[in-house]
DNA sequence: TTTTGTGTATTAACCATATAATACATCTAT
DNA sequence: ATAGATGTATTATATGGTTAATACACAAAA
């Protein structure tokens, strides 16, 4: 599994944003059984104890749930899920504004960017 | 002078991103002087070796000039500085994109937060 | 010429993170 | 029952990057 992680962010949050994602664009449905702590450290080949963190947070964040020595699952809570996806959009939206604000670009122009950016699949990295 | 330096970023790079944000909006302009190190350093309560690490990576991308022990100074190649501009934009265009690209949004539901958030001047964080 | 302010360089200390090495209790198959 | 796989916890070490402390050379001004 490649996971190309950057060097700037903990790899443990970026663990958390790999599941993110999972849920927000539905790959991970609520009750979903995820891959236990070693396996996930397996894969994505990094320190088991790494894996153990990253599912921590997750656990206190509501997330997943894990019962006695279950491997974890996704919690069933479906507003919890919802949030999530609202969160990932709202919290780069507001980190892409307050990054252009400052340079006082016409929205249009911004605008335009994105949707050119966005909708060219093609421009995708490999 | 107030930074608000976020905890996750080298400081270092964050006083070039203040740089480049001031040469971006127009507010350095080519051959300005800019304060020295350890003016830098009082006023924003940083270390001077924090602020000459920053200077010295400016230097390198050609940003600013120095002369033997001269203040240094806003290159005067227009060139470079209007790039900047650009590289700003496109690196949050490029990063905004990229962060919700894995979540499918539609484009639409985008752009309309972006400009909402972008034209609520009155939002801005105080 | 002495002081003060430049830029520059070197070395040490610090710190968060990641990793490593173990250990333990519990459950589930075999 | 036994073996293997869970989750969980603790402690130590390594690492990489940032920051701190200090010193030096040079130039301008008092």
């Amino acid at each position: 599994m490649d996971m190309n992680f950057n060097n700037r962010d903990p790899v443990y949050l970026q663990i958390i944003r790999y599941f993110k994602e999972k849920i927000a664009n539905g790959e991970l449905q609520p009750g979903d059984v995820i891959p236990s702590r070693r396996e996930l450290a397996h894969k994505m080949k990094v320190n088991p104890n790494t894996a153990q963190r990253a599912y921590k947070e997750m656990e206190q964040q509501g997330l997943i749930h894990t019962e006695s020595n279950q491997p974890s699952k996704i919690t069933a809570d479906i507003q919890t899920l919802s949030k999530v996806r609202e969160e990932l959009i709202l919290e780069a939206v507001d980190l892409f504004v307050a990054s252009v604000r400052t340079i006082n670009v016409p929205v249009e122009e911004l605008l335009e960017l994105i949707e050119a950016k966005y909708t060219n699949q093609d421009k995708k990295e490999v």
